[in-house]
DNA sequence: TTGAAAGCGCTAACAC
DNA sequence: GTGTTAGCGCTTTCAA
């Protein structure tokens, strides 16, 4: 049995005792069903708007069967990289009348599967995003939080989209850039060991060695914040690399810092290169060279690609790629100065 | 009627058929009421795991009367410092089973009741985050939307908290920062008309200006955003002032790199002052000297006055000011070399 | 300890 | 065109 919390809200019920009609009269007229008296209908919305009337979506949801909500699970509210996709998800979704709710797992891995289960079943659709758990975890959840999209992840399940950046490509432009500069001694400053994107660029990188037998390319380990990037000065000195690719813009933010305060100089002594183009990116001193994602457009083709799986039950098997673009700004330069 | 989406989903009463009992006993199992038979129960969570069933969260908040979801409203989701805020507040709200639900009016005034609305309706509460409508609409809404509270914000209705920085005080002290370095001539790069935080930034200075006669203090427009101060760098330069306070960090970040595109040093010619300590101000190059606001704490209190509001239904009546803190860094220096 | 039944607020089929 | 009624999935009172 239902509760009370303090005022008594306002139900459909007393609108059509206000405007002397039955309840299914005045969810007509909300819903603008026009096969209602025009005299009847104008009563109903006098009496709604004296009430100060609004129809509960719990209510419509339970009797519809949607909430007109969608769910997004990202490792990490704090990344900028999530906050663009949720920010390009939320506007998008918002146009259509969707809302969204969000689930942080904070880069625990064990949490996701409960997160995105609970998150689903409040919701119309999920996009879980770049999410850390193992490939059979994913496989397995996967038909269980149908309808839902994925990013920068992807799994066999054909009824799931995915949305996916060619972190492989990128870094190897990125660290092509470098070779064309002079560099023959380079470091890759890694990410986390659980991102399906670090693996990606790992994976680019043995190409770029196999196509470069004369680079020297040491692997370094990171992580994904600024304070990684920072933390890593030493290591990355101690390397002896004149070219850097960090694991992204907020890895090579804080090792670019770190490098000022040691009295480094960029690009003239290490050049040093980002990735994801966040909007910081160009306004680091030098700016950042970086592989530019356009990640508000990941999070707006999220929202569509889900939006059509809500729509059509069936699956548009929209499976796509995004390819960076080499932003070439300051922190780059010749080698061997 | 209800309506079925694709593969029908597994309901209590399936649980109940399963295990041979009413969707009553099936209902106090998954609510852990231990006056069901341990035998009994134990079969029910057998059939439980076994049709791999959860409640359905809508069923539950019909019948509850909540949903254990609050709404955020936000002026923008691409300005850090809401970003921030975001994640204090679903953090929090995260550690008691509630989750949060996100919508941005995109500096739209006119759009903020609305979305309000909406947002409470669906939720148990409401964030308003920074409001940009005018008081008299905030005064009329307050009322509908209880329980909320306000940040950056307040209103006479007294059941609604408000969580407020001392952006006033902040920016005097930033003022006083550069007068004591010398500075004799200030610029004030302001933000967003409608924002409250601005025209607090505007009183604080007033009575900068009241106590120091001696010092020439203009007011250039501006925004809220990099491109706002990228773009002021000639307004700037052409007011002579050898110290700018500007709106907040990413204001600052944007001149300072137009700073550094036309040549001019800082702090050696021009002192920069930002606001609030985004994450990102500790790594500009020079580092920016700012008024450090706990953003995150703020989002996390938000939820604990929240909370307070949700449980009691009394207010607890909550005013809370937040001095920011003086964190001087690279970006502000000696007056005249 | 358990089940039957009412009710949360709404939509929609069906009958008038 | 409008009202009656069933039903969405759940919780909880009440009676057994």
């Amino acid at each position: 049995m239902g509760r009370r919390t303090g005022t008594r809200r306002v139900g459909i019920a007393d609108v059509a005792l206000k405007a002397g009609v039955s309840h299914a009269t005045v969810s007509r007229v909300m819903n603008g069903n026009f096969t209602v008296d025009p005299a009847i209908a104008q009563r109903v919305r006098d009496a709604a708007a004296e009430l100060n009337y609004q129809p509960n979506p719990v209510g419509r949801s339970l009797a519809l069967g949607k909430t007109d909500t969608i769910g997004i699970v990202v490792p990490d509210l704090a990344n900028p990289t999530f906050q663009a996709i949720l920010r390009g998800l939320s506007m998008a979704a918002a146009q259509d009348g969707y809302r969204v709710l969000i689930a942080d797992s904070s880069e625990v891995s064990s949490e996701e599967a409960i997160l995105a289960g609970e998150a689903r079943r409040r919701c119309d659709g999920l996009v879980l995003c770049a999410p850390r758990m193992g490939d059979a975890e994913l496989e397995e959840l996967a038909p269980s939080l149908h309808p839902m999209v994925l990013i920068n992840r992807s799994t066999t399940e054909t009824r799931v989209p995915s949305l996916e950046v060619d972190y492989s490509q990128g870094v190897q432009e990125l660290a092509e850039h470098l070779v064309g500069l002079g560099h023959t001694s380079i470091a890759f400053l890694a990410g986390p060991a659980r991102s399906a994107s670090n693996r990606a660029r790992m994976a680019g990188l043995d190409k770029f060695r196999a196509a470069h037998p004369g680079v020297e390319l040491r692997m370094l380990e990171g992580g994904s914040s600024f304070e990684t990037g920072h933390e890593a000065v030493d290591e990355v000195l101690a390397s002896g690399a004149t070219g850097v690719l960090a694991f992204n813009d907020l890895v090579a933010m804080g090792l670019l810092s770190g490098l000022h305060e040691r009295g480094v100089r960029v690009p003239e002594d290490i050049s040093l290169t980002g990735f994801d183009d966040i909007p910081f990116a160009r306004y680091t001193t030098p700016p950042l060279t970086t592989a530019a994602v356009p990640i508000t457009e990941l999070g707006e083709r999220a929202w569509h690609s889900l939006r059509a799986l809500i729509r059509n039950a069936e699956a548009p098997d929209e499976e796509t790629t995004f390819q960076p673009r080499l932003e070439i700004r300051g922190s780059t330069g010749p080698a061997g100065t």
